[in-house]
DNA sequence: CAATCCACCTGTTCGC
DNA sequence: TGCGAACAGGTGGATT
């Protein structure tokens, strides 16, 4: 669900409402889920991160607590009937709402990520100054995966979910099934720089809030992305550039839409 | 190694 | 109206 912009928009949120204050207590009922809590309790939020679609915690003491949202999660300062978890500072109830519970926390040593998957193998971020063109032309090069697969892997870059895949992959007008190593130095190029502005542009209008709803800011206001989506969510509906109808297909086992047009 | 299912969960929307 | 099917922002594991 929340992708690099919604997440990083939840992390720009709840960092001046939380920096510096004592996490008093971590409330919730499935410590399968939600691992070592108790380590936290007590301890001071230092600053919070981001790495891809994790957020990171630092806690004094050495320690970091690391979320994921998974799906549906997302933090709110109101109680939901899907709250599953509750950070508790002073004066302050943080609420974890997440409905189908794919999102998962984990307190740690700072760094050390051996308990949590993926965290530790993802590739660079892609809104950041690390993100460099020969790099990315590179990771395309090594690959055979079909382009929208080895978006989603988190390898290439990390936080792009099936939105802003698909919305990438429009923007450089390339279809969603072409293999990574195909491409021409310049349609990589053209890929690279359609993902970072997607992302960025994203990220300004906080995010994509579908009609579900279920992706909020902490205080409850949507992102405005979703009516810039050029494909996602329009099957049938005209493409923005040329009129033909968007298609949807799934690939790499998720909906992917794309213009047959301007991707063919 | 890679592509394909399935699993994890719950809720909403769609088609008949 | 009712009911089952399809689908949903993510990721990990088993299977082939």
């Amino acid at each position: 669900m929340p992708e690099l912009p919604e997440v990083e928009t939840t992390r720009r949120r709840l960092l001046p409402l939380l920096q510096g204050k004592p996490l008093l207590r971590v409330r919730h009922q499935d410590p399968g889920r939600y691992r070592h809590t108790e380590r936290a309790e007590g301890a001071r939020l230092l600053d919070l991160g981001r790495r891809g679609k994790f957020l990171l915690f630092a806690l004094s003491g050495g320690l970091e607590m690391v979320v994921h949202l998974g799906m549906t999660g997302g933090f709110r300062l109101e109680a939901t009937p899907h709250t599953r978890l509750t950070l508790e500072f002073p004066s302050l109830l943080l609420h974890f709402h997440d409905p189908r519970r794919f999102g998962r926390l984990w307190v740690v040593e700072r760094g050390d990520y051996r308990e949590i998957p993926l965290l530790g193998r993802l590739g660079p971020e892609p809104l950041s100054e690390g993100f460099q063109l020969e790099g990315f032309l590179q990771g395309l090069r090594r690959s055979a995966k079909p382009l929208k697969a080895l978006l989603l892997d988190q390898t290439l870059a990390a936080g792009v979910g099936n939105i802003y895949a698909d919305e990438a992959l429009f923007r450089a007008r390339l279809h969603p099934l072409r293999p990574a190593q195909e491409l021409s130095p310049g349609e990589g190029e053209r890929l690279y720089r359609a993902l970072r502005e997607v992302l960025a542009e994203a990220l300004a209008l906080g995010g994509s809030t579908l009609s579900d709803r279920t992706y909020q800011q902490p205080d409850g206001r949507p992102g405005s992305f979703q009516e810039r989506h050029a494909v996602y969510g329009r099957e049938g509906l005209p493409c923005p550039a040329c009129g033909t109808p968007i298609r949807r297909q799934v690939v790499a086992g998720r909906s992917t839409h794309f213009c047959p047009r301007c991707q063919g």
